[in-house]
RNA sequence: CGGGAUGUGGCGCAGCUUGGUAGCGCACCUGCUUUGGGAGCAGGGGGUCGAGUGUUCAAAUCACUCCAUCCCGACCA
């Protein structure tokens, strides 16, 4: 490709706009162009990243024996009322009415289309199957973000697997598990796996994907020392045991005139330490107050007591839905003598007796409250969030907390799905089995801008050799007769020897050239003139080092080569 | 959804307070000179200022409504 002919809108200013390093880099490096919110247009340098990466997760995907498919990207609302997620997904779903009134919805993720297809499969005899596709993904985000980040219509590589029982869905799972590494070593992020909420997806366990980046939306309990990692969403820490005094016969109901905060109880004159308070949490599931109730210095979750409640939609009440049902306002709440309502308990506190807590009463609270036997406890669950320094659950070492891109996800869904659409199999003794299922993400477009989070500079992005837009550039210093003929005997040497070559044929200066190569980010540069080529000579320039050396003019094709090859994985199979 | 900010040629911005029908840098086109790290000079093209309504002799500028985009938050009692 000649570069004087390719469309590749370079930016000397970023959008003001972009925030996150790969945002503005995408942006200037004339990849991708946004449509509204959530909506880009991949230019063809972004395209072929694109392509690129797609390629790498394909090779790894058929490397465990997958197949690949393409299915629709609209759907029929019945399917997913069969599923019950119609109801359960909410606005996340794009949905849409045909010409006949038919309810349609664009695909946010597609369990319930492989399942239909899987419902063919008839005998044990036709597993483990290891179906997906890449194809384009439409999610009505709440707040699209951050370029590629978080977008609203991305395409994704999904991917099916099918077993006849447990040993065999763990198989499969542990076969994404590597392939999803081999793919992330070989796109150039840094990437560790997390314990994960399973969410809206169902089933049973899922491991995260992370890439450490501050543009990214997750946080990660991680510990240094023996390397547990979990989302916030469901890691947990040990506390240090705690002993309570005996609480007297019943709580006591003391006046605090004026106290509306934990902080404040505790400078209170006859109030509590934080760790000796409950805060009481009136929340809304799915239009019914629930108090999730944790210990005074912890904070709630809410996926957290989405896992444990299977809420669809939860929000904090408004402070008159928490008059109304509980007779005071936020700041005098608590959970001792209600029994009308369901109170969802932190496990932290466990046997915790003699605590403060709001009475109910505006301006008033209670003491010497014993969390089992003044609180009608509905159920007890994992609900608060762990902080950085905390103990590691598994060794006991302070843990921190790492913001993170999450750059893939695998599920164990178990048999659910093949239970609603009647994915069954005849087993070895002629019996009906649910076929057992796993289901495995990976963002393409995310991917991408997740590797420039990871490789970029001051002067643009490094890509990986592995999925940049072109391997190599020959910049031209000048356009004359000799540097020309040189420069595009290099070019069709190159392309002979396999390398993804582009020609810098502009009629602009050297400065422009060096800087358009270097924001792009081609890993190699050959910069071809007058000066070199009297001694016979060019010079090879690497990217990521910046460091260049001369080579003799027949010996470069060979040398680029060698490099482009050394620096990219492809696999052996 | 809550809060904040912003919308003026392709990109970055000024003008708005104190209304008088648009300006700068980069980019683009032509010419000359230049040419190994984002050239110089000269000439030129392109916007009616997010949309609508209102006030006014007159609106980018004032008022109201709407739309869009970005950022933060969405338990913190």
């Amino acid at each position: 490709m000649r570069w004087s002919q390719l469309f590749v809108p370079t930016l000397r200013d970023a959008p003001n706009d972009a925030v996150a390093p790969s945002h503005a880099l995408l942006v200037r490096g004339g990849f991708i162009r946004q449509l509204h919110a959530g909506h880009y247009s991949m230019l063809p340098m972004g395209w072929r990243v694109h392509q690129k990466v797609a390629q790498i997760v394909r090779e790894e995907i058929d490397a465990i024996g997958g197949q690949e498919f393409l299915l629709p990207t609209m759907h029929p609302a019945e399917i997913w009322k069969q599923s019950g997620r119609w109801d359960t997904m909410g606005e996340i779903m794009f949905r849409l009415v045909d010409r006949k009134g038919g309810d349609t919805a664009l695909g946010i993720t597609h369990e319930e289309i492989f399942a239909t297809v899987a419902s063919e499969l008839s005998s044990y005899k036709q597993l483990p199957q290891l179906w997906y596709h890449i194809q384009t993904k439409f999610r009505d985000e709440a707040r699209p973000k951050s370029g590629l980040l978080r977008v609203r219509e991305f395409h994704m590589k999904d991917s099916y697997s099918f077993d006849i029982d447990q040993a065999g869905l763990d198989r499969q799972f542990d076969a994404h598990d590597a392939a999803y590494r081999r793919i992330f070593e070989r796109i150039g992020v840094p990437a560790f796996g997390v314990e994960a909420s399973s969410g809206a997806m169902g089933g049973n366990s899922s491991v995260e994907f992370m890439t450490p980046s501050d543009a990214g939306e997750d946080d990660v309990a991680r510990c240094a020392n023996c390397g547990y990692s979990a989302n916030i969403e469901k890691a947990t820490s040990a506390l240090p045991a705690v002993t309570d005094d005996a609480p007297p016969p019943a709580p006591e109901r003391f006046a605090t005139p004026g106290v509306r905060t934990i902080a404040a109880l505790e400078e209170f004159e006859g109030g509590a330490a934080a760790d000796r308070q409950l805060k009481t949490l009136v929340m809304m599931l799915d239009g019914e107050i629930v108090l999730a109730v944790v210990r005074g210095d912890h904070q709630l979750n809410v996926q957290k007591l989405i896992d444990a409640t299977g809420a669809i939609t939860v929000r904090a009440a408004e402070p008159e839905e928490a008059l109304a049902a509980l007779g005071a306002r936020p700041g005098s709440l608590g959970a001792v003598g209600v029994t009308d309502l369901r109170i969802i308990m932190d496990e932290a506190l466990r046997g915790r007796t003699n605590m403060t807590t709001g009475a109910n009463t505006d301006d008033w609270h209670l003491r010497g409250v014993d969390v089992a036997r003044d609180i009608t406890v509905s159920a007890w669950a994992d609900l608060r969030e762990v902080s950085a320094g905390e103990a590691c659950v598994n060794c006991g070492q302070p843990i921190e907390i790492v913001r993170c891109i999450e750059i893939g996800h695998i599920f164990k869904l178990g048999t659910v799905y093949a239970e609603k659409f009647g994915v069954m199999v005849s087993d070895a003794d002629g019996k009906e089995a649910p076929v057992v299922m796993g289901s495995y993400g990976i963002g393409i477009g995310r991917n991408m801008a997740a590797a420039v989070e990871a490789n970029y500079d001051d002067k643009g992005i490094i890509w990986p050799v592995s999925i940049a837009p072109f391997e190599c550039v020959i910049t031209l210093m000048r356009l004359d007769e000799a540097t020309l003929a040189a420069g595009e005997q290099m070019y069709t040497e190159l392309k002979a020897a396999g390398v993804d070559v582009l020609l810098d044929d502009r009629d602009a200066r050297a400065g422009v050239k060096f800087a358009d190569a270097e924001l792009v980010g081609i890993p190699y540069r050959i910069t071809v003139g007058p000066k070199g080529l009297a001694s016979g000579e060019v010079e090879v320039t690497e990217r990521r080092s910046g460091e260049t050396i001369n080579v003799a003019l027949d010996a470069v094709v060979a040398t680029v080569a060698e490099r482009v090859a050394g620096a990219t994985q492809t696999r052996k199979s």
